[in-house]
DNA sequence: GGAAAAATAGACCGACCGGTCTATATATTT
DNA sequence: AAATATATAGACCGGTCGGTCTATTTTTCC
């Protein structure tokens, strides 16, 4: 009772490798056997080719990121908190992944270049969004929407930030410590001023 | 009176590919034709190949990177204020190049997998080496060196995300968001404790 | 100035890249 | 069942990739 299209078995194909090895790591040949499905069918869905087919992807991992969001700050009202595990289980994924699996979009952000039009709009509403999310709901939670959307913008850095060094390191530690430092100093901070 | 050796030529021409355009983004043609040298030149000098002129490639950022921090802590005694004009000097040269210039390493650093032994090596040596300059000028400054190192993680990571985030949007505002956020938090707690 | 070493020069190579094209099979619709 | 989209299949193509190899020039050193 497989129902997975062969449109879908691309998309997640190309999800995978973007978040292992970005745009340029892999090769249409390895997508292909990975989904199984030859050429003529990526080109069939996706006549754009290569490109349009990552953009497919962005946009399944941006909606992705989104339920993902809802889920978590639906588990956990306090918002740090729920950043917190946030970050935890980006964590627990690239350590599973013997540090092979980071953000699945920063790869490819950094590989972009402005020629690349679609791809960079994608990415661009993506992380838009993810920080507009955030702010909000660091905004309900009491922060003036100016500070929440700073702080919506320093935790997005720390996720890219923590990821890409654990990455390199071979460990979480830098990310655990970027994350500690950082919940160390809001926890000293209230939404309103100082901690009563 | 130009001095400058073909194999520094070629160094030069990798780092500035790295930064804009990653290790998989830039082929030899085009390296050599911005150096200015023929192939036999580049096997010459670096046996290896591509692989490891981008190893010296990233050795030389590297240690452009610590005489850059020498610099900043020495005119700036205060080390979150060093770090400061650190980040303003990042993101003025990611504006001055229509925002292709980000990060030297984070490219490659996303780009490169375990089999590329090496250059990671290289990666993990330079991030390694980052942190702990800044750590110990944040210990000097007060910090105790568990926070200090804490800190400095997390300092690394907004520059990384910062530029990141700035990247994609086309917008220093991202990462000028974040840096607020976190001086801000950072204004208001001192190494030994809370603000006297 | 002559031998040896270092560096430059670029033709050449097989492999793989992304992409096109035609043919066949499978649903879908009437 | 016939007709028509839709999807699968993969041979094929020109271009570029990183890398090798031989020949020549330039520098170094005695």
């Amino acid at each position: 009772m497989k129902k997975t299209s062969t449109r879908d078995k691309l998309i997640h194909a190309m999800a995978d490798a973007l978040q292992r090895k970005g745009l340029h790591g892999v090769g249409l040949s390895e997508l292909l056997e990975i989904a199984g499905a030859p050429k003529g069918s990526l080109y069939h869905h996706f006549p754009g080719g290569k490109s349009e087919l990552a953009v497919a992807a962005i946009d399944h991992i941006s909606r992705h990121i989104d339920s993902l969001f809802t889920q978590l700050f639906t588990q956990q009202p306090d918002p740090l908190k729920a950043l917190h595990n946030w970050l935890q289980g980006a964590l627990q994924q690239l350590e599973n992944s013997q540090f092979e699996r980071g953000c699945p979009l920063a790869t490819i952000a950094l590989e972009s270049g402005p020629e690349d039009l679609e791809i960079r709009a994608a990415l661009q509403r993506s992380f838009t969004a993810v920080r507009q999310a955030l702010s909000a709901q660091l905004h309900a939670y009491g922060y003036p929407s100016e500070q929440a959307d700073n702080l919506a913008a320093l935790f997005v850095a720390l996720y890219e930030g923590g990821l890409l060094q654990a990455r390199v390191a071979g460990s979480s530690e830098p990310l655990k410590r970027a994350a500690t430092a950082l919940f160390n100093l809001t926890r000293e901070q209230f939404p309103g001023g100082v901690r009563p």
